[in-house]
DNA sequence: CTTTGAATATTAGCCGGCTAATGGTAGCTT
DNA sequence: AAGCTACCATTAGCCGGCTAATATTCAAAG
């Protein structure tokens, strides 16, 4: 058997590299590369708790915790009690946080560029259609 | 701007539950996520040092030290020096480490028909098509 | 032959992912 | 009211990725 004919093994493979791209570009606005995803998540829905922006992630409660913690000390989002259950904690985006989204999205174009570069047009949107009937 | 439109969203997405399955089928066969890739490297050549091995799977020198350190511990490589550059180690594969080859590929045709379970044939080998092109 | 520079492995330290275990709270059952 | 159970956040500890810095060795230039 060969494991490089697979399409599990190709999507590891390309999994590598783009990580890495992520990184740069997240890294060029101020954000690490697993805060980006979380933020996304805020620009669209603002003060959730940290178990439905994991469910939002696909990231596990603890490994969320830990990427706020580094999105709190660097001022990106504050933590506030919500009232009607103790047990929760809402998350919200600071004015820093809002406007870091502008920084963000001129890096996720170049980084898309860059990404589907050896991709025709029709390759680009047959490879988002597969993508998302994939995972979603 | 949609950050959900573009392929780099869509791949990151994709990549992070895959990554969990990579895990849950390694984890079978008693290999950690991150050599499974290290290992596929030996088995089309074994005896590489680790500088060459790093470059074949993407990933830097520290961080292909570290998971053949694991590798080690559990006995299914060994190290040797190179005899002609006293810098250079060479990764063997041991006999456990040959065995294995025969679960994770079972454990890994899995994987496949896990990961393209809502995809065509057709659908499939065009995934598979892009991926290629877009990584290698 | 000495010096300088490149290459290889390794260590330290960071972030990002996971599971397992803890502690506190809410809510339901009795 | 008491107690069981489920839920949420957090901590601890592991593996996997990176960059930066170190030590050793090789090779090439002087």
């Amino acid at each position: 058997m060969q494991f490089e004919d697979t399409a599990a093994y190709l999507l590891a493979k390309a999994t590598v590299l783009h990580k890495n791209a992520i990184q740069k570009y997240a890294n060029s606005v101020g954000l690490h590369s697993g805060q980006v995803f979380v933020m996304m998540e805020l620009w669209k829905v603002d003060g959730q708790r940290q178990i439905d922006l994991a469910a939002r992630v696909n990231l596990s409660p603890p490994t969320v915790n830990k990427i706020l913690g580094g999105l709190l000390e660097n001022d990106f989002v504050t933590r506030a009690r919500y009232e009607d259950d103790a047990r929760s904690t809402r998350i919200f985006l600071t004015p820093k946080g809002v406007q870091v989204r502008e920084a963000l999205e001129e890096a996720w174009i170049e980084l898309e560029e860059q990404t589907l570069g050896s991709l025709t047009d029709t390759e680009a949107l047959m490879l988002k259609q597969l993508l998302e009937k994939l995972f979603l």
